[in-house]
DNA sequence: GCCGGAAGCTTATCATCGATAAGTTTCAGT
DNA sequence: ACTGAAACTTATCGATGATAAGCTTCCGGC
């Protein structure tokens, strides 16, 4: 997991093989296949030591509010998914499709304790998982990938569009996540 | 394009490769290179033409609110992405980062006609776009992926939770998803 | 009517990668 | 000391993306 890991910084996911996490061991390729059947279970387990790695805080605190609690949470993974290079995809493609049981029930409680229906309580913390992953992924996808090409003689719109582009990339990535998150947890109440 | 999205529909994102599109188009994998530069401007291509067939309804309409037109705009989006199997994971490959210009001119000017500064209309606009990218994302990786395993013997808590999953699959992934898009909208509001 | 050249395709060939088969080494437990 | 399992090796495959070099077709200018 750790050589994986390290690979996976330097060389991004696509560049992450095999043949590069076994030659940082030291060892050859197929001598992977003595301890994962094959490649998604190991991108799995990745996927899985980077949420235990960094994705710290997912369990609600005595007497914490519940969209302090969603907020932090969502924070939380957000942060494990920016930790490693292509962390998005990697969580989006090979991680877990919900939390460990444990930490559901508790998660779940703790929502149905302020108010929610156990029903929605599931749905709230989905919405924000969602929301999560797909602002990361769009984040981490833009930053490496193609910036958008401005014409060279601009429309009068054109020209403010552009404007307000610079100002929302000035606000940085951050914030753009942030706004949403806030908005998405506003919107989110008791039934 | 269209021979790409056969092959796209039929062996999935990973089965897409320039070998089964050429042999579709009764040619040999190296002609495409006379129309593409590499792999990863055929895909762009084809997500390109998907959001061009299937996502039609991006531009606001004359006397729409603004809640209405970025659920519509969600669901188009979103119909364009399951249009296709695997269709979010590409359009979050390998889609464009934005709109075309002339589009997000009309939907940011339409934006800001209803009081949102020309920040906030971006903003939220792509608070909604992400959002419904990571949720058709994580429906269709948890179609084909696995399933959540309970234990042989559950506690009551697993056992209230395992319920609870029930009803939420029981109501679809259509209403998971409008859910939290309508608590999204709701959360937004002009400045 | 011919000719040059570009467009479009071909065959041949690579390197990389995930995966499997079959054999070898290491080592703990009896 | 013997045995068997765990861990690793070498050898090899098929699929895939990509490049090189050559052939054919056909259009436009003279």
């Amino acid at each position: 997991m750790a050589a994986s890991i390290e690979v996976l910084d330097e060389r991004g996911l696509d560049g992450l093989s095999l043949h590069a996490v076994a030659a940082r061991l030291g060892v050859r390729q197929p001598a992977l296949y003595h301890h994962f059947r094959d490649k998604q279970e190991v991108l799995a387990a990745v996927a899985a030591e980077v949420l235990d790695r960094w994705h710290t805080e997912r369990l609600p605190e005595p007497g914490e509010g519940w969209r302090d609690f969603l907020d932090r949470n969502a924070h939380s993974l957000r942060r494990a998914m920016l930790a490693v290079r292509d962390g998005a995809r990697l969580l989006a493609t090979a991680g877990p499709r919900g939390p460990a049981l444990d930490h559901a029930i508790a998660q779940v409680t703790f929502l149905e304790g302020h108010g929610f229906s156990g029903t929605d309580a599931v749905l709230a913390f989905i919405a924000v998982s969602r929301y999560t992953i797909g602002a990361t992924l769009e984040q981490q996808a833009s930053r490496d990938g193609s910036a958008i090409l401005w014409p060279p003689d601009p429309s009068p719109e054109a020209a403010h569009l552009a404007q307000i582009a610079e100002a929302v990339a000035t606000l940085g990535p951050d914030h753009e996540f942030t706004t949403g998150l806030t908005a998405l947890l506003n919107g989110l109440h008791p039934s």
